[in-house]
RNA sequence: GGAGAGAUGGCUGAGUGGUCGAAAGCGGCACACUGCUAAUGUGUUGUUCUAGUUUUUUGCUAGGACCCAGGGUUCGAAUCCCUGUCUCUCCGCCA
């Protein structure tokens, strides 16, 4: 949500910020509407006034009590009449207001989408194969990692079991994340899966793309999407003191997306599956940190990329590739030789102050003012995607697969992931 | 699932129809005092909306709203009634 103050002394650009976010939206409608409710709120608190006023004098006057009486009566019938009308102006005020995009920040380039996307840079060398490699998915069954077809049978389709040292793989890889992020001040935090509609509301993420989400009608509780849903409310309507912030966070959770918007595409293996494990960055910081914290997130999400090996390009979206609650986003694309191609693995955005508005996130500063914070996120690693990369890479002329050796520790006596038979 | 208790400002906690935006304490802030640390004294201390005002901000003035949320009763509600949410206690069930 924006602050409608800033709309109506900023409207062009606001009506600029949606077109480039190609969201279409009546701002003239929404000025309008801003004018009528405050036209009632005005009238409205006169009236109050005239009823509190009556209250007070029967207090004092006793003589004149009937009489007193029936003007209170008449006020309050007109209040409720005009309060009915204040609150369907507000309601369809409102309906606007959830529906304006977060303005990209000045540096995000203008486009219409993916083509538009800027790749800012590549990193680590392309491997060179004596052979021809094989995709996950060939390798995987071959290794007994990954089985999608009783998961099938299960769940229906994208679905999959992590097997083996697939599995191992990924209590490694939620290791070798928590004890780096630790470091850097995250608190690690395992956040619930199911939450309410307000928290959902709140994120930004019921205002377009319901579709996408699970929800448990008997319970009225949504499926979470990525972690970062359950971590943002977490401090909803509360006030952080100056030095609390950056507060960071770093949560590990089952993620659930219903893909309806993508039949056919990546329809076998895990690479887009309904239900995967994320391990989540968030971060609550001051304004004027936030494009810092912004560059921290990302260069964590590269650090993590860098040390298990695995090239990859960093793109930074245009305007017509952002959600609504972004105002800037990057993404990092693992090289996959299996492949032949590049494909996402983690996604950051600066949210500024979009999600803390809606949930009403404030900060206190030394002046002891109120402002909102920024909120961030940031993927650290999506498991599974991590993982696909990791057997493409590490593939070895004889079919096995080697284990980064980053990981090495917190697999056991594995190095290898090697026929089994 | 059954029975009961509760939700008040940053925190603890008083308040059962008008004198309450709310006692008291703690905390915070300002000032004073005292070699330092500290202690003490005095004062101050919520949020938000609308209108006006200031060149803008800080602010100021007038008014409205806010004592979990939403309804209701009443001239008047933190206080009474209804619904919901959450928390706690006891019993039952259970990973």
């Amino acid at each position: 949500m924006l602050d409608i103050k800033f709309i109506c002394e900023n409207p062009n650009l606001i009506k600029k910020a949606c077109e480039n976010k190609r969201v279409n939206i009546d701002i003239d409608k929404l000025l309008k509407l801003d004018k009528e409710r405050k036209n009632f709120i005005q009238k409205v608190d006169d009236l109050k006034k005239i009823k509190n006023e009556i209250a007070e004098k029967i207090k004092i006057d006793f003589s004149k009590k009937d009489e007193l009486i029936k003007e209170g009566k008449n006020i309050k019938e007109k209040i409720s009449k005009l309060e009915k009308e204040l609150e369907e102006t507000e309601k369809e005020f409102n309906k606007l207001m959830y529906l304006i995009p977060n303005p990209p920040l000045l540096d995000v380039k203008i486009g219409q989408g993916e083509k538009d996307n800027e790749i800012l840079k590549h990193v680590g060398e392309i491997p060179k194969f004596n052979f021809k490699p094989q995709n996950y998915i060939e390798l995987a069954e071959k290794l007994d990692l990954i089985d999608t077809k009783r998961a099938a049978k299960i769940s229906g389709s994208r679905f999959g079991y992590l097997k083996n040292e697939a599995a191992l793989l990924e209590f490694a890889l939620i290791q070798f994340v928590s004890q780096n992020l630790i470091k850097e001040n995250f608190i690690p935090i395992i956040p619930p899966v199911m939450i309410k509609r307000h928290s959902m509301e709140g994120m930004g993420y019921l205002t377009r793309g319901e579709e996408e989400i699970y929800y448990l009608p008997k319970d009225e509780l949504y499926l979470v999407g990525t972690s970062e849903q359950s971590i943002g409310p977490m401090h909803c309507d509360e006030i952080f003191k100056e030095e609390e912030l950056p507060k960071r966070y770093l949560g590990f959770s089952s993620c659930f997306r219903r893909e309806a918007g993508s039949y056919g595409k990546d329809t076998k293996g895990i690479l887009r599956v309904h239900q995967f494990d994320k391990l989540e960055m968030f971060s609550f910081c001051k304004p004027k940190d936030s494009e810092k914290e912004h560059d921290f997130f990302l260069s964590i999400e590269e650090k993590l990329v860098q040390l298990l090996k695995i090239p990859y390009r960093v793109i930074k979206m245009c305007t017509g590739d952002l959600g609504d609650s972004a105002a800037k986003k990057f993404d990092l694309e693992a090289w996959l030789p299996g492949q032949n191609e590049f494909r996402e693995i983690t996604s950051t955005s600066n949210c500024t102050d979009f999600q803390a508005r809606r949930l009403n996130i404030r900060y206190r500063n030394k002046n002891g003012k109120l402002n909102f914070v920024y909120t961030l996120n940031g993927t650290a690693f999506a498991i599974g995607r991590i993982i696909i990369a990791i057997l493409e890479n590490y593939q070895q002329a004889d079919g096995s697969i080697k284990i980064p050796k980053i990981l090495q520790p917190y697999m056991g006596e594995k190095k290898f992931i090697i026929h089994n038979s």
